[in-house]
RNA sequence: GGGUGCUUAGCUCAGAUGGAAGAGCGUCGCCCUUACAAGGCGAAAGUCGGGGGUUCAAAUCCCUCAGCACCCA
């Protein structure tokens, strides 16, 4: 084997081969398993977020694979529609050309383009961390089989009153011009001004002050509203009001809405450019004015002097004009909450046009019932809390979109305007015996790009048709996602699920967190704190990085910023750490929590540890080309019987973790096995027999042997999470194990009940293998405490051995002399006995004494002080236990075993004490 | 305003069903001992956010306060 491992290499040439040999498909007869990808924007590009979220999916899919169920990991993109739209128009407009300049067909056909070109990028960067994806079946949300379930959805949703076509408020995105729905508007807080102006009474003299924080909708106020209960105004309330912009004369109505704390107590209603004030319209049967354009401009029902002024320069002018006129009262700063589009940023407006919705009621109550009897389970379960608030107040949801890249919409219209719903024109002409003379026009707008995500769990298996993929693996078994979209998606595809399949989508839910950066702060390109997680596998110079990060800003200004965060987090840039470091992270960090802060410490941790089982694979196989590796082995000594019995207690762990989505629970215990039981204990102790001429050749061939196939269980253990260089070893190491096969992902994954090595715990193997490290580890702790050279070996003398204890010894004497470095080992009651007040250092094991000669070593003050650190502590606990074993009630109440252990803990202690003391006392003479 | 989480060693986090606090990284000391210096050996370090309650026993269950984060309006 080579010196170290070489992911760059290794990496490509194991996914090329598991790829091309169709591993990835679905196979067997097993029960059948299955996971969704969410899909990815198709033009997209790889992020932290994908990356933690595919290595946890892939581990899972692994997992089960190795286990021989039938394993499906359906991957696709979907076209995110108005992300995607905006890359090409942005690039449009860097000719100077808009998508009307092209024309619908022609834009579309660019887009198509668009996406074949960089579409390759989102999948080449998952083959980089191995995803186990059934690349043969990937989708596309636009593929014609995709889009015939959506239009099939939508016709059947429409037929029964559950798609409907109405006039309504919805938020309106001026930039993009287009409706977004409720889930697409951010609202953030904003620094802006509250005025309150006065708009004098019709009858008489007086004003009223209205509260406002956006004055260039007075023109569109159709009355003004407040409190039925406030006696400041009570007696107004039915009189009229004259706008004081357009001069409109409007009534005052009483309205439960208004909240008389705030500002005036009176507010202004402006039914088509305001949610609340669209509800009280309704309550009062007051007509709403609509005084925008589409792109947010005054239009011609507002006064001459504000027509086709931009909303916010109609603010400013109307401010102007009324501070003119005396008839702004007051103006404070003002912080609100201030809606913005999560892709362009604008400012939404609600704006009243014609729109499609689904109506989720009645698609919502099974949705919820779902979660409730438990047919899905969320992970964890608080999620559900999340869930069942969002759907108990569900709104009806906004599917139609003003762009052209999507589905179109299946409507048509006649001239006099009836809308025809069908799955295609022809259709509908002969479902409806439509003449040919009657001219169709499609629907302009296009669906919402998560209605055809929400059908993903099926229609990626073949619905409409009824498919053999479909029969098979639907309902999924898991979804695996964010908690960021548990709206957006994960309820959507339960609506529909039910609807169309009449069944869940999936059975558990598992959210996991949010990857953020070491400081904790959510990574996004405009803060210039993204990483890419192809960089993290293959390294990056920093000034490439910087020059990654800085490229493209929306704000450019904030580059030299930038600049110093990312040369303060990545001084050196980031080395090459491979996938395997990479996932082993992920799967590291996936613990219950929201926020997973990404730090660079743990990867390379990570990567040490895949070098770290490399090497050990190194040794394995040195060792066993000295020995010709012969069949039969024997059992093996107790230290054989040990390592196969942790990785038992490590099989269990795993499988465990691995059932309650517990991944760095899972990584955890592999880590903690091949590192701190199999490198650290068994590799030595094999290290001390085979270099003992004593050890018979039995038992050099058992050592070999289990060499060799405990680390071929281990790969198998680990291979979920680090499938590159646990393939890579496992193809050099598996005939020493006796083991054949292509390759190790099909290999079945460790379990007691078929795997004779494992069956069962050996607890006798490991209480003796635990007792024999505690006494090197008691040996080490006084070389490492007094300062005594790894190199100088030293003589040990044990007292009160019990004949167990020395029984172990003369068993495994050359592990402990080698892992101790002692140059002998010699029983008190042989030859001389070693006065108890003799100048020794003292360690202690249960009733057995461990002294170390110290003449010539060090001075005794250092051992004084060592022995006094352990009284002290030895004597804290003694107090604790003794007053619980004073009490009355502890004894009465406490169950028997618990008591028992508590007086035994007692009576060690205080033997530990005397013998302590003892030693301490004689040395200080 | 409504909801959901979080607070454990210097840092990042584990601690199913309550019985004497763990890991990784970092820190300190000693070592190139032929699998591995991306390493080995040893060590130090926490009144588990504050207060109260239930219990023989609370990091763990309940209440309350404080701080932080997120979601919805």
């Amino acid at each position: 084997m080579e010196k170290a491992w070489d992911p760059q290499q290794g990496e490509r040439y194991w996914y090329e081969f598991w790829e091309s040999q169709g591993y990835f498909s679905p196979s067997g007869s097993g029960e059948p398993w299955c996971i969704m990808i969410p899909p990815p924007n198709v033009t997209g590009t790889l992020h932290m977020g994908h990356a933690f979220q595919d290595t946890l999916m892939d581990a899972f899919t692994r997992w089960q694979r190795m286990q021989g169920r039938r394993s499906l990991w359906q991957p696709g993109t979907d076209h995110a529609g108005i992300a995607t739209q905006m890359v090409v128009e942005r690039q449009l407009d860097a000719q100077g050309l808009s998508r009307h300049d092209l024309g619908r067909e022609a834009f579309i056909e660019r887009i198509w383009r668009w996406k074949e070109h960089s579409g390759s990028t989102i999948t080449r960067q998952l083959r980089r961390m191995g995803a186990s994806v059934d690349w043969e079946h990937e989708r596309f949300t636009m593929d014609e089989g995709l889009s015939a379930a959506v239009r099939e959805t939508f016709v059947r949703l429409y037929d029964e009153g559950l798609v409907y076509r109405g006039k309504r408020l919805v938020n309106w995105d001026p930039v993009l011009r287009t409706a977004v729905s409720d889930l697409e508007v951010i609202a953030q807080e904003e620094e802006g001004f509250l005025w309150r102006i006065r708009y004098p009474l019709e009858e008489g003299e007086g004003f009223m002050e209205v509260a406002t924080t956006r004055p260039e909708t007075v023109p569109g106020d159709v009355a003004v509203a407040v409190h039925p209960e406030d006696g400041r105004y009570r007696h107004l309330v039915g009189k009229n009001l004259i706008v004081p912009i357009g001069g409109r004369i409007v009534p005052i109505v009483a309205d439960e809405m208004v909240d008389p704390a705030f500002g005036t107590g009176c507010v202004k209603i402006t039914p088509a450019h305001d949610f609340n004030d669209w509800q009280v319209g309704a309550r009062h049967a007051l007509e709403g004015i609509n005084i925008f354009t589409p792109d947010a401009r005054l239009n011609d029902e507002v006064p001459e002097a504000y027509r086709g002024l931009d909303r916010f320069e109609a603010r400013s002018k109307i401010i102007e004009d009324l501070q003119a006129r005396g008839l702004v009262a007051h103006s404070e700063k003002h912080r609100m909450m201030v809606p913005r589009g999560d892709r362009s940023q604008a400012v939404i407006e609600p704006y009243l046009t014609d729109q499609w919705f689904v109506k989720t009621a009645p698609l919502a109550e099974p949705a919820i019932r779902a979660v409730e009897e438990g047919r899905i389970r969320f992970v964890p379960d608080h999620w559900d809390k999340t869930y069942f608030e969002w759907m108990r107040n569900i709104d009806d949801w906004c599917i139609s979109r003003q762009i052209w890249w999507g589905h179109r919409i299946p409507a048509w219209y006649d001239p006099e305007g009836n809308i025809y719903v069908g799955r295609s024109e022809e259709e509908l002409r002969r479902r409806l015996s439509l003449p040919d003379s009657l001219p169709l026009v499609q629907d302009e707008d296009v669906l919402d790009t998560w209605y055809s995500s929400a059908l993903w769990p099926f229609s990626t298996l073949g619905w409409p048709d009824s498919t053999e993929r479909l029969a098979t693996f639907y309902p999924t078994t898991v979804l695996i996602t964010g908690f960021d979209i548990i709206f957006f998606w994960v309820a959507r595809m339960i609506m529909f699920g039910l609807k169309f399949m009449d069944d869940v989508p999936f059975h558990e839910v598992y959210i996991h967190g949010l990857v953020r950066d070491g400081d904790g702060n959510k990574m996004s390109k405009s803060k210039g704190n993204i990483l890419d997680p192809i960089d993290l596998i293959d390294g990056i110079e920093l000034d490439d990085l910087i020059a990654k990060r800085t490229t493209g800003l929306m704000q450019p200004q904030l580059a030299p910023q930038i600049t110093r965060t990312t040369r303060r987090q990545f001084p050196d840039g980031i080395p090459a750490y491979g996938t395997d470091a990479l996932r082993f992270t992920f799967c590291s960090l996936a613990t219950q929590g929201r926020d997973i802060r990404f730090d660079l410490g743990r990867i390379q941790g990570y990567r040490n540890f895949c070098n770290k089982m490399w090497n050990a694979a190194r040794f394995v196989q040195m060792q066993s080309d000295q020995a010709a590796s012969e069949s039969s082995p024997d059992e093996g000594g107790v230290e054989e019987r040990w390592i196969f019995g942790i990785l038992r207690r490590t099989e269990g762990r795993m499988r465990t973790a691995f059932e309650r989505y517990r991944l760095d629970l899972a990584a955890q215990a592999i880590y903690d096995c091949i590192w701190n039981e199999f490198c650290d204990w068994y590799l030595e102790f094999a290290k001390a027999r085979l270099a003992d001429p004593d050890t018979p050749a039995q038992r050099r061939r058992a050592i070999l042997d289990t060499l060799a196939r405990s680390l071929e269980i281990q790969l198998r253990l680990a291979h979920p999470l680090i499938p590159f260089i646990t393939e890579a070893i496992w193809q050099r190491i598996a005939p020493l194990a006796r083991k054949s096969g292509r390759t190790l992902m099909l290999q079945p994954w460790p379990s007691p009940s078929d795997e004779p090595a494992i069956e069962k715990e050996d607890g006798e193997a490991i209480a003796h293998v635990d007792w024999i490290k505690d006494l090197i580890l008691a040996i080490r702790n006084i070389r490492g405490e007094l300062d005594i050279a790894p190199g100088q070996k030293i003589p040990v003398i044990l007292r009160n051995a019990k004949a167990l204890e020395r029984e172990r010894i003369a068993g495994g004497e050359s592990c402990v002399r080698t892992l101790a470095r002692i140059e002998s080992i010699r029983f008190d009651d042989e030859g001389t006995p070693t006065p108890a007040g003799a100048n020794t250092a003292t360690a202690l094991l249960g009733g057995m004494e461990i002294l170390v000669p110290l003449e010539g070593l060090v001075n005794k003050e250092i051992e004084i002080e060592r022995l006094d650190r352990q009284i002290e502590k030895l004597s804290r606990s003694l107090e604790r236990s003794t007053a619980k074993l004073a009490n009355a009630s502890f004894l009465d109440r406490a169950p028997a075993e618990v008591v028992a252990k508590e007086r035994s803990r007692v009576s060690e202690i205080e033997a530990s004490l005397d013998s302590l003391k003892t030693k301490r006392d004689a040395l200080a003479k």
